[in-house]
DNA sequence: GCCCAGGCGTCCC
DNA sequence: GGGACGCATGGG
């Protein structure tokens, strides 16, 4: 095994909990630990242990790794800002805002992102889950890492045969995937081209894959491409914006920041009802 | 059996 | 451009 590293931080508005439960991240695994909360979470190829005291948070994976650790927990933005943001005439979005305090937008992994959305349209989340170790497990390569073996996310290549994809519950989404990862495999759809891409640029872009739609391509301007003026519109936040705001919520008044605003009120809305 | 879940493609108007 | 419909799967 590679060399590991350690570093600890003090970190606002950031509750592990919150955001293993907040449904844009589907591989982090709770730990057992004495004072605090620890999780394994894995991302792409990658692996590190998460345990966090209060406001100090230890990150703990492989040498070199720590500043993409960082860059994944979101460091760079200020979400008190944000908060700031919401009028104080918006009760409901002041409510949420709060019970959300210790949510961040990570991110993470592009290609994770673009086949774990994929696998959540029409799903929910624990089954989402649960597929997703699944196909892990069984076509992602097995790594040494420094909190022990694991499962990488699966290649591309290994996603491109729509045969290795049945069995684990993808149901009528694994052309999707397979699709994609063969395009991707192939070259004909680029993932650093993506990146390099404006929001604008990267919506049209992502509208031309087979099985991504409107709701998946929000979640992957803004889990996987850090496009935080993304906006998602799923079950969860159709329901809240038909009773809250009468059919139509004031997302221009959200330019830059309408995908934390908007997690918020998913994380908010789901807690009351879990 | 029904309804629902971080929806999408297709068909039809 | 918008509205119905089918779609795989599993949990409540």
């Amino acid at each position: 095994m590679n060399k590991a590293e350690e570093i600890t931080l003090n970190i606002g508005h950031c509750d592990l909990e919150q955001i293993a439960e907040s449904g844009q991240c589907f591989r982090w695994y709770r730990r057992k630990t004495t004072g605090g909360t620890a999780y394994t979470v894995l991302d792409g190829a990658d692996q590190a242990l998460l345990w966090q005291q209060g406001r100090q948070l230890t990150i703990y994976c492989q040498k070199g790794h720590t500043e993409k650790w960082l860059h994944y927990l979101d460091i760079g933005t200020d979400y008190e800002a944000i908060t700031r943001s919401i009028p104080k005439s918006d009760h409901y979005l002041t409510v949420a805002a709060g019970r959300a305090a210790g949510i961040r937008i990570l991110n993470a992994d592009l290609w994770e992102i673009m086949v774990s959305f994929i696998i959540s349209q029409n799903n929910n989340i624990p089954r989402i889950k649960k597929t997703i170790s699944q196909m892990c497990e069984k076509l992602g390569p097995e790594i040494e890492g420094p909190d022990g073996t694991y499962h990488g996310f699966p290649t591309p290549a290994s996603l491109a045969h729509i045969q290795n994809l049945q069995g684990l519950g993808l149901g009528y989404r694994d052309k999707y995937i397979a699709s994609l990862a063969r395009n991707v495999r192939d070259g004909k759809v680029s993932l650093d081209e993506l990146r390099r891409m404006s929001p604008e640029q990267a919506h049209t872009y992502l509208k031309s894959i087979y099985g991504i739609g409107e709701k998946v391509r929000s979640c992957i301007m803004l889990f996987g491409l850090g496009h935080k003026g993304a906006f998602p519109i799923d079950t969860w936040i159709k329901k809240i914006i038909a009773r809250e705001y009468g059919g139509k919520f004031p997302v221009e008044h959200y330019k830059n920041c309408a995908g934390v605003i908007q997690q918020y009120m998913f994380y908010s809305e789901r807690k009351n009802v879990n």
